[in-house]
RNA sequence: GGGCGCUUAGCUCAGCUGGUUCAGAGCGUCUGCCUUACAAGCAGAGGGUCAGCGGUUCGAAUCCGUUAGCGCCCACCA
């Protein structure tokens, strides 16, 4: 049957998946073995596969798959995350576009339709890593928010407050004013944006003398209005909420200010000069005013100074109605001139960044306004709406994370978990010891509902489930009467990564059945795969909760992999349009091209330019693997002496797959994946494929294909079985395709189970490797002879070897090769070479070959002589190291050794050259 | 503002504890080939002042210092 030349993946890939689900190749269920187990990172489960699943989930796989033929027992658990805020957003623009408002909504209505859209759209991702060809056990397919974990999440939540390490209160908050939620201070990034810094004119309250001496350093402003301070601030619309101005009491410039009181601009209301520290002297002009409803260090200094907060905004950030009552307070109680003040009635309900621009304007307009400046500054936005937060006091609640940290930062320190790459203990480490308390709470309605129940005469009870919070009710109240309805859960959500810190653990059930047996096989699991920009949010704290709770390491290594940009460096991204679709790609070049295409260029921690081409070169790949097993498995076989060139052929490259393996071993060992597969590569292609099968392939007599030899025919297959063992982890298909062809298979067998050691029966010949590895560079020489003299392939050439007294005899073996490789006719020892023939060096020996009318004498001379010297100036850097007394002194004895050698080497390839020369 | 990392061929990167002809690999480029496995291929070739400067050393791409450029993380200068 007519094998096509070319491999079609479509053809085999959704075959041997389906042939890997119906044997359970992926599942796994404790046993003797030894475990490797591996944690997917919960895609969102509404989320659809991007070049980063693409490549995170390849290296997983490539572990799992290395693992598993290892003799491991590996088990990859997938599973999804609810992503709480991310999917809540989606699901209110959808109802959004149905005409719905989630305010018109009950939470039970809300979180139907958010289940609703979850059954839709969840699990596509899943779907896709099949096409990957991702070994999952799919029958452990877990969400976070399905039974078991949410149960999980729950019991944690109850235990860490009973620990007393879960509170809640009061406190300044990232709110988003998008999604309308608080957040935790890893969720705000912060974006340079060019702005204006606004000086603005608080006049004094008081006709009071100004005393200032000439010359004190004092700096005084003063118009036709009166004395002022001016106070330099990037938000201008948060003068509403001003309740004192703070100057340094060290500030030469601001000395006059102490004691007196000045009025805020627009607003009238009259605040104190308080002095403090904490103010930047150099910055500005070295007053601050003192906002603490809306700046985290203003509040800070409210809290010390107990100062009132004004808190100026609604939820939505429009400003609220409360500026106007404060004002209209305020001026009632003191009498301030209309000179400085405007109502803030028509502010009320602006959108917070229209307010500045009005606001400003109106200051100017009315002489408040010294100057305003351009200004660059870093605004803190969410990561998910990409809004700027607004700082807002909230009642959260919160974890502590001082005893975390404290259980957290060392086992990284000491490597007990290892990173890949290291250098991002450093970061972790800095992270753990400045850690703020985590603000775990979310106004959300789509995650773990908060277990905490308000009692009709206040305070709350924290419980497992509403049987539990009944009685703790009852006990805290002291009126046994009371009934469930009479408590008021909390209507808050908790962080999504509240309950992906506990992955590795709630997915064997060690949170509700600690101590199972599944959670004793499979924790630690072995490696975790994941992208640094995750370290604060779940790798951190799945150590945390894996400490707490298992009092073991989730993980015994962290593999951070890179951002995936386009070949121009650019961030892959759906506003850019210029992430190609994975499916796209595997569609065009196979799951195997495409994921060899992720791997050529993706070192650990390193970002990796992706480029399509890289893809065309792993399918291209493919193809020659394809090839090569066409013709093997083409061959005839014949009994019958198996030739001198082939055992010769056999030999070396039984050696250089040992090599080869154990230079996989090591990449594997310090999670080099990109280096393995380059080896694999260049040990197929270049190694197998362009100098093994030439050397043992049949040749043509009188138009017909010789048969193969059964010895070189079976080594054959062994090699090609071993080198398919060897590439499976990273193409796993068009390996199991060729593994099943290459021997007749029983049903149910899978390359995927087959072990990967190397047979003792493949020696390992120093000598041999290195005497073929020779041959191959006369076959070298001689075809670039043939190369530069336009000598065709078919035509044959004489080679000789140049008799010398030290001329290692040729293996067994390696004339017949070397006749076959370089197309000889025949291969003589001779004293002196040919009148006319282009001669080059292997090691110290000398081989030319003749070429009669073909020669060009000069090109010839020009060519010796330019080695000639080459090798002069080499001899001379060495005669100087050899010369200095200092080196023959101090250096190894074996580097010395080595020099001498060299010299020596040298020395006779110059006597060569030059006899060369003569003979021209 | 603090911390970390990077700079090696046209591109993407290896290069470990300083020492082998150590200056490498893959891709791309150039030249010649449809040679009965593969043109998604075969054979051959060219290409680098290891960012600059200084130091340590018998010896530096490798260690130290410094300058420049780039990147990342953290931070409450309004």
């Amino acid at each position: 049957m007519e094998i096509s030349s070319k491999y079609s993946p479509s053809d085999v890939e959704g075959k041997w998946y389906q042939y890997w689900l119906d044997n359970k190749l992926f599942s796994s269920k404790p046993d003797g073995r030894e475990p490797y187990t591996v944690v997917i990172p919960p895609p969102n489960v509404t989320g659809v596969l991007h070049m980063g699943h693409v490549l995170n989930e390849t290296i997983q796989d490539i572990l799992v798959r290395h693992a598993r033929m290892e003799g491991k027992n590996a088990c990859w658990v997938p599973g999804t995350d609810h992503a709480s805020i991310a999917t809540e957003a989606k699901v209110v623009n959808r109802l959004a576009e149905q005409g719905i408002k989630k305010a018109d909504l009950t939470r039970e209505e809300f979180l139907k339709h958010a289940w609703a859209w979850t059954e839709e759209h969840g699990g596509i991702i899943l779907k896709q890593l099949r096409k990957l060809g991702c070994s999952c056990d799919w029958d452990r397919t877990a969400f976070t928010m399905d039974g078991p974990r949410s149960e999980s999440v729950i019991k944690v939540f109850v235990d860490l407050y009973r620990k007393g390490l879960i509170y809640r209160g009061v406190r300044m908050v990232n709110w988003d004013p998008k999604a309308l939620t608080a957040l935790s201070d890893e969720e705000v990034i912060y974006k340079e944006e060019h702005t204006k810094l606004y000086y603005m004119k608080y006049y004094l309250a008081d006709s009071a003398p100004v005393s200032v001496a000439e010359d004190d350093g004092n700096v005084v402003h003063h118009d036709d209005r009166g004395y002022y301070a001016v106070v330099a601030t990037t938000r201008p619309e948060t003068i509403m909420g001003d309740v004192a101005m703070c100057i340094n009491p060290k500030d030469p410039k601001n000395q006059w200010l102490k004691g007196r009181k000045v009025i805020v601009p627009v607003v009238g209301r009259v605040i104190p000069v308080i002095e403090d520290e904490y103010v930047d002297i150099e910055f500005g002009t070295g007053c601050l005013k003192v906002t603490p409803a809306h700046d985290v260090n203003d509040y800070m200094l409210g809290e010390k100074y107990n100062l009132e907060a004004i808190d100026i905004f609604n939820d939505d950030a429009t400003l609220s109605d409360r500026i106007a009552t404060a004002q209209q307070k305020s001026l009632a109680e003191t009498k301030v001139s209309n000179d400085y003040v405007i109502g803030l009635e028509k502010y009320v309900g602006m959108e917070r960044f229209a307010c500045r621009k009005q606001i400003a304007e109106d200051m100017v307009a009315a002489g408040l306004m010294e100057k305003i400046e351009d200004y660059d500054n870093k605004i803190g936005c969410s990561e998910r709406t990409g809004v700027p937060i607004e700082p807002k006091l909230s009642m959260q609640w919160f974890l502590k994370m001082q005893h975390m940290a404290d259980i957290a930062l060392d086992p990284v320190m000491n490597d007990d978990i290892q990173f890949y790459p290291a250098k991002y203990k450093n970061t972790y480490r800095h992270w753990l010891e400045n850690i703020k308390d985590w603000c775990i709470s979310r106004q959300l309605w789509w995650g773990h509902r908060i277990p905490a129940w308000y009692l009709p005469t206040g305070g709350f009870v924290v419980a497992e489930n509403e049987e539990e919070a009944l009685t703790l009710a009852r006990e805290k109240s002291g009126n046994a009467d009371l009934q469930l309805a009479d408590l008021r859960q909390d209507e808050d959500a908790l962080d999504t990564w509240f309950s992906s810190w506990l992955w590795p653990i709630s997915l064997f059930d060690g949170i509700r059945n600690p101590g199972n047996e599944e959670i004793s096989y499979y924790y630690p699991t072995a490696d975790l795969v994941t992208g640094p920009d995750i370290i604060f949010f779940w790798v951190a704290r799945m150590i945390m909760a894996g400490y707490e709770y298992e009092k073991k390491m989730p993980f015994r290594h962290v593999y951070f992999t890179g951002i995936v940009r386009d070949k121009l460096g650019r961030k892959m991204s759906k506003s850019l349009g210029n992430s190609p679709d994975p499916l796209d790609l595997i569609e065009r070049f196979g799951a195997d091209g495409v994921r060899m295409g992720m791997m050529l260029s993706a070192p650990a921690g390193n970002d990796i330019l992706f480029d399509e081409s890289l893809c065309e070169q792993g399918r291209n790949f493919n193809n020659k693997i394809w090839n090569a097993f066409r013709l093997v498995k083409g061959w005839q076989v014949a009994d019958g002496e198996q030739p001198e060139a082939a055992k010769l052929a056999a030999g070396w490259f039984a050696a250089k797959l040992r090599l080869a393996a154990e230079e996989l071993a090591d990449d594997f060992s310090k999670y080099r994946l990109s280096e393995a597969l380059m080896t694999v590569y260049k040990l197929f292609w270049d190694e197998f494929s362009s100098w093994y099968l030439e050397m043992i392939k049949p040749a043509y007599v009188d138009g017909k294909q010789q048969p193969i030899d059964r010895a070189t025919y079976d080594i054959t297959l062994q090699f090609f079985e071993i080198l398919l063992k060897m590439m499976h982890p990273f193409m796993p298909f068009i390996t199991e395709e060729l593994w099943q062809a290459l021997y007749e298979r029983q049903p149910g067998e899978s390359i995927m189970r087959a072990e990967l050691h190397m047979e003792a029966s493949t020696g390992y010949d120093h000598l041999l490797c290195a005497a073929v590895d020779e041959l191959k560079e006369i076959v070298t020489n001689v075809r670039a002879v043939r190369s530069q003299k336009n000598i065709a392939p078919k035509e044959k050439l004489t080679l000789e070897v140049v008799d010398a007294a030290d001329l290692r005899p040729l293996p067994e073996g390696g004339v017949e090769a070397l006749k076959k490789m370089a197309n000889l006719e025949v291969v003589n020892v001779v004293s002196e070479k040919s009148k006319g023939s282009a001669s080059f060096l292997v090691g110290t020996a000398e081989y030319a070959v003749p070429l009669g009318n073909l020669i060009d004498l000069d090109a010839e001379r020009k060519k010796l002589e330019a080695e000639l010297q080459r090798i002069e100036g080499f001899l001379v850097s060495v005669q100087k190291k050899l010369a200095n007394e200092r080196f023959v002194q101090n250096a190894p004895a074996a580097v010395v050794e080595m020099e001498r050698k060299k010299q020596a080497d040298a020395e006779q390839k110059i006597a060569a050259l030059r006899e060369s020369l003569a003979a021209l």
